[in-house]
DNA sequence: TTCATTGCAAAGCGTTTGCAGTCAC
DNA sequence: GTGACTGCAAACGCTTTGCAATGAA
């Protein structure tokens, strides 16, 4: 699958998800959706707000928090409070699983993933009788000096 | 160990890393740490303020800040971003270590503990050569319906 | 037509900062 | 004595809110 077909499917995702919960499939959400989609790593609302008005877009700060909010909703993008002031973001469709390093002396975060956080994910929704729909794990530290 | 050896236990940890640091050992720190450890699960700055306040202590939020800060650094106080607006706080000494359910319904936080945890941590720790001093872990989800 | 959504600017509010005064060492 | 720490209030900065205008359905 390429980069269009990745797009298109995104999009057809926003666009399911806006019409089971009645609201509206403003052009500006799919501006977002699409920036966002252009994004790799982690971003701040600000970055964002940046590139989309570099790119000849005129739309405010507060329809991009707006937004994220739906995205958030339907497991497009996900929300990351590292040890950062603001929270950052991340697309989350398509790209494999997976959780972070946070080097608290540098600041610098690394990816990782590992099968058994979802056997724990099992074993917690079998005891407490959830569902579990999303988690986050974060490890805080530093490299070896070695 | 009663309560009031854990307490010394505790005050004894703060003057140890106080003292390797050289900072002072200031009774606000104190105060403030004192009442942290009277706290049973999380809590945040203002509610913290307002029972120092109560006991007729007179110091400022600045300070609790400060030295919130400190006790983060020498492991007596875990920060907790859930999807709160502003970070929780709870006690992190002698509790058993603990990851965290958010119901995002309802906004309930339950607690539980598997070892599969500290496994994952050494795999970890051995592919990147790193040391990693702390972690969280939390799983987003709803309770079944059953 | 209707009302969810947008845009702008103002307001909100938890946290940080500046600085004078204090006190641990 | 001296500089780390405190307290107060002001400043900060990200996010939310209010409200009029817009446009999707």
């Amino acid at each position: 699958m390429d980069s269009i077909d990745k797009k298109a499917a995104i999009k057809n995702v926003l666009i399911r998800y806006l019409d089971e919960h009645r609201h509206r499939k403003t052009p500006e959400r799919f501006v977002i959706l699409d920036k966002i989609y252009d994004i790799e790593g982690h971003f701040d609302i600000e970055y964002l707000y940046t590139k989309i008005r570099e790119d000849g877009h005129t739309l405010s700060r507060a329809t991009i928090y707006n937004s994220i909010e739906v995205f958030i909703n339907c497991g497009l993008v996900q929300k990351h409070q590292f040890n950062t002031k603001q929270p950052l973001y991340e697309k989350s469709y398509f790209g494999k699983q997976h959780d972070h390093i946070i080097f608290t002396d540098t600041g610098e975060i690394k990816e990782f993933c590992d099968p058994r956080i979802q056997q724990i994910k099992n074993t917690v929704e079998d005891i407490f009788d959830i569902k579990i729909e999303n988690h986050s794990l974060y490890f805080y530290g530093v490299k070896k000096n070695t």
